[in-house]
Formats: structure tokens, sequence, C-alpha cells
DNA sequence: ATTTATTTTTAGACAAGACTAAATTTAATT
DNA sequence: AATTAAATTTAGTCTTGTCTAAAAATAAAT
């Protein structure tokens, strides 16, 4: 048998891996068939069976009925699925023009080609960069990961400040929403005034005053 | 997961039409099974049931037992590949330091993502290349090559001079045994001398002297 | 013109990955 | 504790793309 380092994966084991890696994240707990299954638009039946195929291929821990998680050798595949998602969004917008919303489809493509000296390459032409262009922090050659201290909007109080640093929900639809706005990363903010009846906030972004949703404040990351 | 428009080709369908594509520029007759078989690797009964999916989405033209030829769609869809693949590879050499003999398997893999935006900001990128790495022309977003004129370099005369422009075989062993002996595109070179009795060169190139045997003579191109 | 050889197509099987419907296990209620 | 609800697994089917073996058509050789 090969050793494991050399095993390839299918699209699909991929795509797999790369979801229970996404809910390990926020979820600390086994991973239920129901929650990937919801992630990857599919049916739990079809999990179940792609659960036990990776379970043989010792990337998951399985013991039936009671969901999944990583093993190291695991969780280091899918970090590594992740970097290169990262890094080729990274190369979109800096290199090819494309804006913050128009990457992740793309990426998702790109994040399968295999390659090693073609991952080590593209990093070292884009710089090492350490985040991709929404903010999210890219797996080191290892698989691990430097999480950066960062609060949602809502949590500033009153004439605290912040930089946009990331987004929650990185959907086309809220990237562009914040274009609209002008809030884009690296942008300083203050908290002017917030309001209880509907938990808006008041800002001040690029010395003008701005009104800012509750949806906007629990969505977008910043830095104090 | 895409548009419509943009996954009317399965990875394997693509393949099929690349391969028959890039036979029908040699051989200018209907390509047998048999041809396409070989040249991916696969068995004609393979080929015979891929061919009348790809006859019923009326990418080629197919009578029983006669061959196929591409529709003019058909020819389109497969220069579009190929003028992925060579744009790849043109990236993959000018901006992350690969040579020409590593690129193609990269590119056989980077052809297949499908992105009208990322393939016209990848082209401009690049500063619009007519060729690849291997002097092979790229085609333009119509499907359309224009051919460079160009002659092997065993048809030259004596004293006759020419530019390296392209090369017939492009395995990696001949690439590398071509850098091994200084030969790359671009440079000029003269032939002293032809020798008889096993059809080798004597030519002049940056300033020395420089045997060649006749496999490469037959297997470089020059513009004369 | 037959016979032989080669090429191509068909028939039937298989693996991956998805689905629906049914069975089973676990969790939640009464 | 018993019943109901929800989550999960199993059973069986389907599509894509591949294969081997056998049949049919074409090409080559006598
Ligand atoms: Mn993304
Ligand atoms: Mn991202
Ligand atoms: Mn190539
Ligand atoms: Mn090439």
């Amino acid at each position: 048998m090969y050793p494991k380092f050399l095993r390839m994966f299918s699209l699909s084991e991929e795509n797999y891996l790369k979801a229970i890696y996404h809910l390990e994240i926020i979820s600390n707990k086994g991973i239920s068939t129901n929650a990937i299954a919801e992630k990857l638009e599919t049916k739990a039946s079809s999990v179940s069976d792609m659960i036990k195929k990776l379970s043989e291929k010792e990337v998951i821990i399985y013991k039936k009925y009671q969901g999944v998680t990583l093993t190291d050798f695991g969780k280091k595949t899918a970090a590594n699925i992740v970097r290169k998602h990262r890094l080729w969004e990274v190369f979109l917008v800096e290199k090819l023009n494309f804006s913050w919303d128009e990457v992740h489809d793309v990426a998702e493509q790109l994040e399968h080609i295999k390659s090693p000296k073609l991952i080590h390459e593209l990093d070292a032409f884009l710089g090492f960069p350490s985040h991709d262009p929404h903010g999210d922090p890219i797996p080191d050659n290892d698989g691990n990961l430097k999480v950066l201290e960062k609060s949602l909007l809502a949590t500033l109080s009153k004439n605290e400040s912040g930089v946009c640093v990331g987004v929650k929900d990185s959907s086309a639809e809220f990237l562009q929403y914040l274009d609209k706005k002008g809030i884009t990363l690296g942008k300083e903010l203050t908290v002017l005034e917030k309001e209880d009846f509907d938990d808006s906030l008041s800002i001040q972004i690029d010395g003008k005053k701005l009104s800012v949703s509750n949806k906007i404040a629990t969505n977008l990351y910043v830095k104090k």
C-alpha cells in the first residue's frame, strides 16, 4: 500500500473533506450526516455512503450514528485544499482584476488542481499572503493556520474603533452590498451610535457618517 | 453549481474533443476509432460509446464504421480547450518559474477550468501571447489560429540559417535534452555540415559548434 | 471471389457517486 | 416506560464512463 501522503482523493472526496473541515471549525463536536448533507446540498444517504469510504481511507473517525471527526491526516489534507482555494482567490483578485464577490466559484474549481510545485510557486508569486480577499487565513504548507484576533462589528461599544478585517457571510450579495456602502477590508471605522430598537449602528468611515443595519454588523469582522 | 452554458461538456467529453481536434490537424481524413483510443490510452469500445454521445450533442459528424469529423461548433469548442491549455502553459513558464518540460501535466488539469472571465483576464495578464512555450500557436477566442511558417531543422541546406520556433516532439525527455544542448526557442542557428551516413548535422549556435542527431533535426522547427 | 485479418460496434459487467424509499437507531415527548 | 419524532443507515436504482468478450462490418490477401 502507498504511504498516506501519496494517496489521491477524488474531486468528490475532496469536497466532503473540505465540508467536514469547515464544519469542525465552528462546531467542535462530531459532525452529523445531516450537517454535511446540507453544506454540500446533497442527500443524507449519499453522505452516509461517502463517510464509509473516507473512514476506510483513514481521513475520518466514524462510528455508526455518532457523526464523524477528521483524523490528523484528514485535517491536513482538508487544510491543503482550503490553502489552495484561498491562494487562488488572492491570485484572482490581485492579478486578474476579479472582485471579491466573483472569486469563489472559480476557486472551487482551481482548488482541486494537483501540483505541489504549482502551489509553492503561486504562493511565492503572490508574496506569501497570510489572508484571502475575504479576510480568511491561509493555512501554511503543513495545514496550520494562525487565527487573527477579530470581533464582529456588532460587539463594538459606542465610540470604539476598529479596522475591517473579514466577513462572516461571504455571499456575493453581501459582498456587493458592502462595496456599495464603501466598506472594504482595511478601512477604519468608529461606532458613533448604537440604536436599541433595531440594533442598527451609526458609524464613521472615510470621514463620512453611515447607517449600518444589524445584519451587516453581525457579519463584518473588525480588529479593535 | 455552474451556469448551464458553462458545463455543457464533461471532463471526459472535453478530452475526447481535444484528441479529435489534434488528430484532425495532422490527418485531414475522418478520424478512426482506433486512433482516438490510442491517443487517449483507452479502449476502442469506450471510444465507440463516447462517439455516439458526442454525435448526439452535435460536436462531431459520425457514420458507423466511417470515422468522425468535428463540426464547426465542435472545432470551436475543442480549440477553446487548447487555447486554455496553452495560455496556462505560458503562465506557468513566464510567471511561476516552470520549465517547458514541466508544464504539460498541470495544463492538462487547468484547461478544464470553466470561467470565461478567467481566460480573458489571464490572456491580458500575459500580454496576449501568440504562442505557448513549445512554439505552438494559441487559438484566439473564436478558435482561429494563425499558423506560422516553419520548417524542420532537417530540411535546412548547408550554410542555411534559421531561428528555433517550435518542437514537434514535446515530451519531457526531448525538451530536457534540448536544454542540455543549449537549444531553446528564439536562438539562431546555422547549418555548417550535413553528414550523409547518419543524417546528423553540424550546426553553429551561440557562436559554438554543435553536433546534432537526426532525431533532433526532425523534431525541431526553425523559421528560415 | 473467397478467405483471412483488422477494425469497429454491440452486449454485458463493473465502479463511483448520486438518488428515492424503506428500515433502523437515537432523541424527544408524553 | 411507552410512544412519537427525527436522524441515520440500508436497499435498490440510475447515470457516466470504463472494461472484456463476442459479433458484425470493412479491408487485405490469397
Ligand atoms: Mn471562497
Ligand atoms: Mn475566501
Ligand atoms: Mn501541453
Ligand atoms: Mn504546449
